[in-house]
DNA sequence: CTTGACCTTCCAGTTGCTGGAAAGACTAAA
DNA sequence: TTTAGTCTTTCCAGCAACTGGAAGGTCAAG
C-alpha cells in the first residue's frame, strides 16, 4: 500500500500520516526500491487508532501512551481508564467554561438591539 | 506608566502587551528618552477591552474589528451584534461537539472496570 | 513518449503567545 | 560611589499539531 491508499484507509491526510512517523508516533514505514513508503494493514490499524484517539482530544503524547497500551498484552485496564478519566475531566472542565462564556455572550447578544445606532451592551461590557 | 504597570492594570502579561503592539492590534506606545514604552489610561482601556474580548474566544482579527467598532462613534450595534452572534454560534457548535465527545467517553470510562486485567472497552473502541 | 497523478524531501507558515539570552536603565541601600 | 537588584530593551526560538508549497523523482495509461 502506498501512502495515499493508507491515508484513505486510515481516514487521515497524507501529510498527517507522514508527520506521525516523523515524530515517532508510529514507526517509520518500510520503503520500496524507489523510496516510496509502503504500509500494511497493521500500520493502518494503528493510524485509525490514533485518529480516533485524537478525535477525543487526546494529545499526541497521550496517543503515544494509549498506543503503547493498545499493543501491550500485559496492560491493565486501570492504566487505560486513568488516562481516559483525565481526559474526561478536562472535557467536563471545558464544558463548564464554554457554558459560562456562552451564557454570558448569549445574554449580551440578546439585549443588543442590532440596529443602526451605536449604543451596544456588548461593547459596553467589553469596554 | 511603564509596561509592567500597564500590564498589571490591564491584567495581561508584559510579553502579551508588547506582542499586541508588535502585531499592530494596538498602536505602538510612545517611548521615554531611554526607549522605555510609556502607557496612558486610554491604552490600558484598550488592552482591557482586548483581554475581555479574547476571554470570549474572539480571534485577534475579531478583536481588531471589535476594537475598531469600540473606537468608532458612528458604529452600528448591528455590526457588533453580527460579530458576537457569529462567535456565539461557534460556541454553541463547540458545546455540541464537546457534549457528544464527553458522553461517548463517559460511557466508555463507566463501562471500563479499571482493574489489573487487559480487557478494556476504551481500547476496544479505539482499535 | 508524453501526460498526469503520485511520490519524495525540505522549509515555512499557522495561532497566540511564551521563554530566554544579552545588554542597557533605574532605584535604593551601604 | 559602588553595588545589587529590578526594571526594560531587542531578538530569536519554541510550543501543538499540523498544513502548504516548491522542486524534483516515479509510475501507469494511452
Amino acid at each position: 500500500m502506498n501512502i495515499s491508499a493508507a491515508s484513505k484507509a486510515a481516514g487521515l491526510p497524507v501529510k498527517t500520516v507522514r508527520y506521525y512517523a516523523d515524530i515517532g508516533l508510529v514507526s517509520a514505514p518500510s520503503r520500496s526500491d524507489t523510496g516510496y513508503r509502503t504500509y500494511d494493514d497493521a500500520s493502518v490499524r494503528k493510524l485509525i487508532f490514533i485518529r480516533r484517539s485524537r478525535a477525543f482530544g487526546f494529545t499526541i503524547e497521550e496517543c503515544r501512551e494509549l498506543l503503547d497500551l493498545y499493543q501491550d498484552q500485559d496492560r491493565t485496564s486501570a492504566e487505560v481508564k486513568r488516562i481516559a478519566s483525565k481526559r474526561l475531566e478536562e472535557l467536563e472542565e471545558k464544558q463548564r467554561e464554554l457554558k459560562s462564556l456562552h451564557d454570558e455572550l448569549a445574554h449580551l447578544v440578546k439585549t443588543c438591539r442590532g440596529d443602526h445606532r451605536p449604543d451596544c451592551p456588548i461593547i459596553d461590557y467589553l469596554g
